[in-house]
DNA sequence: TGGCAAATACTCCATCGCGAGTAATCGACA
DNA sequence: TGTCGATTACTCGCGATGGAGTATTTGCCA
């Protein structure tokens, strides 16, 4: 099980907004938007009227009435319980307090970029650069226009963080292109050598049977790791 | 749609492993572990198994031959195809030269951290500081320990690259932490009022009719956005 | 040689997430 | 007065996800 009753975050934006007052779910969507939460939380429909659901059904939230304006859906209007008030304060002290290990698609690339020949790699990498970089200047247009609104940086943190984390990203990934180029990176080498031995006609399977004849010292990481004396 | 016929990068991966030589699902996940790429790509045998299920269906990877070794359930060894090999590429290319957009739960926690008073999230800011530096102490010791066996950088590069994410983020919540303590973050002090009025039993609903009155001028960020000249 | 833990090799299924689809109403302009 | 796009307010269903469960075999130690 999930530790919480409910897991996904949106569930976390949904309680913070009935604390202020109650509402129905359309309204907490366009509420959420107003704010630019969706920028730091996925908010999609679906998603929203099932985890408004399941806050229900756990006892975290009550559905208050059901009015209708002319013929159109029904809108249920929703307060938060005591224990939603006490979910919220506890769950959000754990999301600020306790790092979990979140997968990001770019370490899974890294993990197998050995898939692809070095040079190919660094070019690639040197895109992303670019784009990180058109990122960061979005978020910094959208966080400099809030500012002049007068929307104190209480409001605004996740996206200050949010810019810190890309350009983190960003210098991490111009070195490395540098050093794959300049094959700084120790592995390289043989990295290139193998791709050529593939394009060639080798398969990879030879090489990997006799690593050290294709090549030399640097092909001894393909060896299986020695016992540990 | 999700751009590619299957999503999850754990399918990424299984294509790697099959560029080598054919394997059975349960090999398949056995090397993965061994070579520590199940710290940067998720890893369960309910995805394993639906996953290479879902490569086969899509014609990426084929079904070679069903063993079984006494009564032992069987083995099912599996090989990449030519539309596979094509799509590992260009999936890895991708992954490597385009960023997406991932939701943090640091992000969402940061981002309703209002719902919280000021002294608590510095707190809990600081707890989350301390367990940052004793992950990136453990992703540490391992890169050192793969690195006196022998391993290139070449495949420890994702576990380089978390130690810096890791470290920006650290940077970041120590500074957060310690600007909300002495007010320095922007709106800190009315953040403080707000839960100090709360906690002597005001109404937030009071607070947001007339948040000139209860906050004085740092107030005026709770009022709607002012219509654009 | 008896027994028990670890490894092998999956299977099952309840829950979740997502985005496309729907259907009514409102505003505004011609 | 007609209509066309935007807004309001949800519904539906399929596919992914994850982790507990199962059943066999192997190794090992007493």
């Amino acid at each position: 099980m999930t530790r919480r009753p409910v897991s996904n975050p949106l569930a976390l934006a949904v309680l913070s907004c009935l604390i202020e007052r109650p509402m129905h779910p359309y309204e907490i969507s366009t509420t959420l938007r107003e704010r630019g939460k969706e920028h730091s939380i996925k908010l999609n429909y679906g998603s929203l009227y099932s985890v408004v659901e399941a806050l229900q059904k756990h006892g975290l939230i009550n559905a208050q009435e059901t009015t209708r304006a002319g013929r159109r859906p029904e809108r249920t209007v929703y307060a938060i319980t005591d224990a939603g008030q006490a979910e919220f304060e506890s769950w959000l002290a754990e999301l600020l307090s306790t790092p979990v290990r979140e997968y990001t698609s770019l370490e899974a690339g890294l993990s197998l970029m050995g898939g692809l020949p070095p040079g190919v790699v660094a070019d690639l990498l040197g895109t992303r650069v670019e784009k990180l970089r058109a990122e960061v200047d979005t978020v910094e247009a959208m966080l400099a226009g809030a500012r002049e609104q007068g929307v104190p940086d209480l409001f605004l943190i996740e996206s200050v963080f949010r810019i810190r984390m890309l350009r983190a990203e960003e210098e991490f990934v111009t070195q490395l292109s540098r050093d794959i180029r300049s094959s700084a990176l120790p592995g390289t080498k043989a990295w290139g050598r193998v791709h050529e031995l593939i394009a060639a006609g080798t398969s990879f399977e030879e090489i990997s049977a006799d690593p050290l004849r294709y090549l030399g010292e640097e092909g001894r990481a393909l060896l299986p790791p020695e016992p540990s004396s």
